[in-house]
RNA sequence: GCUGCAUUCGUCUAGUGGUCCAGGACAUCAGAUUCUCAGUCUGAGGAUCGAGGGUUCGAAUCCCUCAUGCAGUACCA
């Protein structure tokens, strides 16, 4: 007795201090970061690396951060770097720290980082893991083409080229530090080792194998004095403590490089574990999904409009300005790669954080479907409350929404939700609420319209004129005694009554169209049907 | 070319050696809902698990070979 309450005693310790890591303490140890470059908009692979980021930091109560890399500052574009924040904050994604949140690592913008890579550049230079090489771009191409015609083989500046080449490993030390004092340009390469095979850990594809000597050594720092992506990434995520590094997959092949530059520093020890993401692939054919995809196919890739020139003349859509709910957007996204191993496939945003686990991440890409986008959204839409409805589709409604009272609005907003995917797309369902029919669909009239049809609404106005109070359970009674008293036939009469008031075969049941635009309203529409189409 | 990664219904996916002649969702089609369209409900079709070899009593699941696709191969990220 005494031993089994003991026994629970310590496993509920255990499992309490488990609870608590887990729940209530900021777990310092998960840090991870998303980390785009502002050469423009993000992409929804870039809004799902992002989210994946996001779940699993609030997952383990680590630290989401969003860092920019904009180390390339020809390929800055302005507006970007807003754009990007905006994104994410309109996708519920947002950041513990880094740009914008702020923190106790930054600077998080990379180009206000320079001096730091300098420094860490020149301990790989002290401790013989990088060069100076002084090739220009000219030679570098003429060895290539050399290469390629006398031997067939492609030029990879790396340990069977480099001693061949121009940099601090073939000159003499005076003749480099002459280099280095003119003003003549240079890069710092990264000393590849020769043969060193590695085997590195993915949380998503286990073990990835590879031989140093397959890989070149790659420029470090440019000749414009800022560090490559490579550097900079790898100091960053040292510096800043990230625990993870969750990214897309085109990274995959330089992950040998980054863990070799983790060696070089000596912070193995403390090096990030690594995630890489699947590709998005384009819905047709294969590829990974393009920017101009999206508009192509009827579809928006961005999670925001942007203008793809700078005349602003083609502007991508996006999923804000389409409609789509964030949540929905979250919900469809999440799901492009990952899955419960359930069944369910609606999930908020803490049901994702409670859920998410990169154990669950698949391995291929995925391709975009747009169909099933459009039915997440329904799902959202359908959720909210009649009201919230309305208030959305008063922008879509022509100005016209004054025509009804609030209530009224809300009624044919319930009405018709269910035939919606976007609240954009309500006035093709409402029109006819607000406006009296112009055209008559031909077909309709043809099928619906015979000798005699007008003379029977005409008879119907009249019935129409005496149904007092005027409501649905009064029109519902007082037209089907008119219609079977006259022996007269319910399709008949219904159809030709809903051509009259709606214009076409659609729309939500016909008292309920009666019932909304009104007992005038109805007599009008009748009497200028019987006239127009007249047989 | 080289290097790496991937490969289950049209699409997203479940599946970790027997319960799988492969389950769910989207899409498609049919029936029902006796005014229409839509929706909803019910049902159907749809995957020789990329191909071929092994291992095993037994493989979508393990191994090998090939094919295909994708990514990377920049002083871009």
């Amino acid at each position: 007795m005494i031993i089994a309450k003991n026994f629970f005693s310590i496993i509920n310790l255990k499992t309490l201090i488990y609870f608590c890591k887990i729940f209530f303490m900021k777990n310092d140890n998960i840090r991870v970061r998303f980390a785009p470059s502002p050469t423009g908009p993000l992409h929804i692979g870039g809004v799902r690396t992002a989210l994946y980021n996001y779940l699993f930091a609030k997952q383990h109560n680590g630290t989401f951060i969003l860092r920019i890399e904009d180390t390339d500052r020809t390929r800055f574009v302005p507006g970007a770097q807003e754009y990007i924040i905006e994104s994410l904050r309109w996708c519920g994604i947002i950041p513990d720290e880094g740009v914008s949140a702020g923190g106790d690592f930054g600077p998080y913008i990379q180009s206000e980082r320079k001096d730091i890579y300098t420094q860490y550049a020149q301990q790989l230079l002290d401790s013989g893991n990088a060069y100076y090489a002084f090739d220009t771009a000219d030679e570098l191409e003429q060895m290539r083409e050399a290469l390629l015609k006398d031997k067939h083989e492609t030029f990879q500046y790396d340990a069977a080229h480099r001693l061949s080449m121009k940099n601090s490993l073939t000159m003499t030390a005076e003749e480099v530090e002459q280099w280095l004092k003119s003003d003549k340009p240079y890069v710092i390469r990264f000393k590849m080792p020769a043969n060193e095979q590695l085997t590195i850990n993915d949380m998503i594809r286990g073990e990835v194998h590879v031989n140093t000597a397959t890989l070149d050594d790659k420029v470090l720092f440019k000749s414009d004095g800022m560090p490559t992506y490579h550097l900079a990434n790898i100091v960053d995520d040292h510096l800043m403590k990230i625990s993870h590094v969750i990214r897309g997959e085109e990274w995959l092949p330089s992950m040998p490089l980054h863990v070799m530059l983790y060696k070089a520093f000596g912070w193995e020890s403390s090096m990030p574990e690594f995630a890489h993401l699947p590709l998005l692939l384009k819905p047709d054919g294969n590829g990974k999904l393009s920017k101009r995809d999206g508009d192509r196919l009827g579809f928006p890739v961005f999670p925001l409009r942007w203008p793809l020139d700078v005349n602003k003349e083609e502007i991508a859509s996006g999923y804000r300005e389409s409609c789509y709910y964030p949540e929905a957007f979250i919900n469809m996204l999440a799901l492009l790669g990952w899955n419960p191993g359930s069944e369910q496939e609606i999930f908020s945003m803490q049901e994702l954080i409670n859920t998410f686990s990169m154990e669950r991440v698949g391995k291929s890409g995925s391709k975009f479907d747009p169909e099933k986008a459009k039915w997440f959204n329904k799902q959202y839409l359908l959720k909210q409350p009649d009201a919230e409805i309305c208030k959305e589709a008063i922008p879509y409604l022509h100005g016209k929404e004054n025509l009804y009272d609030t209530k009224t609005l809300e009624k044919i907003c319930g009405l018709i939700k269910e035939r919606l995917h976007f609240v954009k797309e309500i006035w093709e369902q409402v029109h006819f609420f607000f406006e009296a029919p112009t055209t008559y669909d031909e077909k309709a009239v043809h099928k619906r319209w015979k000798e005699g049809t007008s003379s029977t609404m005409n008879n119907l106005i009249e019935v129409i004129k005496n149904i007092e109070p005027y409501n649905i359970n009064e029109c519902d009674t007082t037209i089907n005694a008119w219609i079977t008293s006259n022996e007269l036939n319910l399709g008949t009469v219904f159809n030709s009554l809903r051509l009259c008031l709606v214009g076409e075969l659609k729309g939500p049941h016909i008292f309920d169209i009666m019932d909304i635009i009104g007992k005038e309203e109805t007599i009008r529409r009748i009497e200028t049907a019987a006239k127009i189409i007249n047989y």
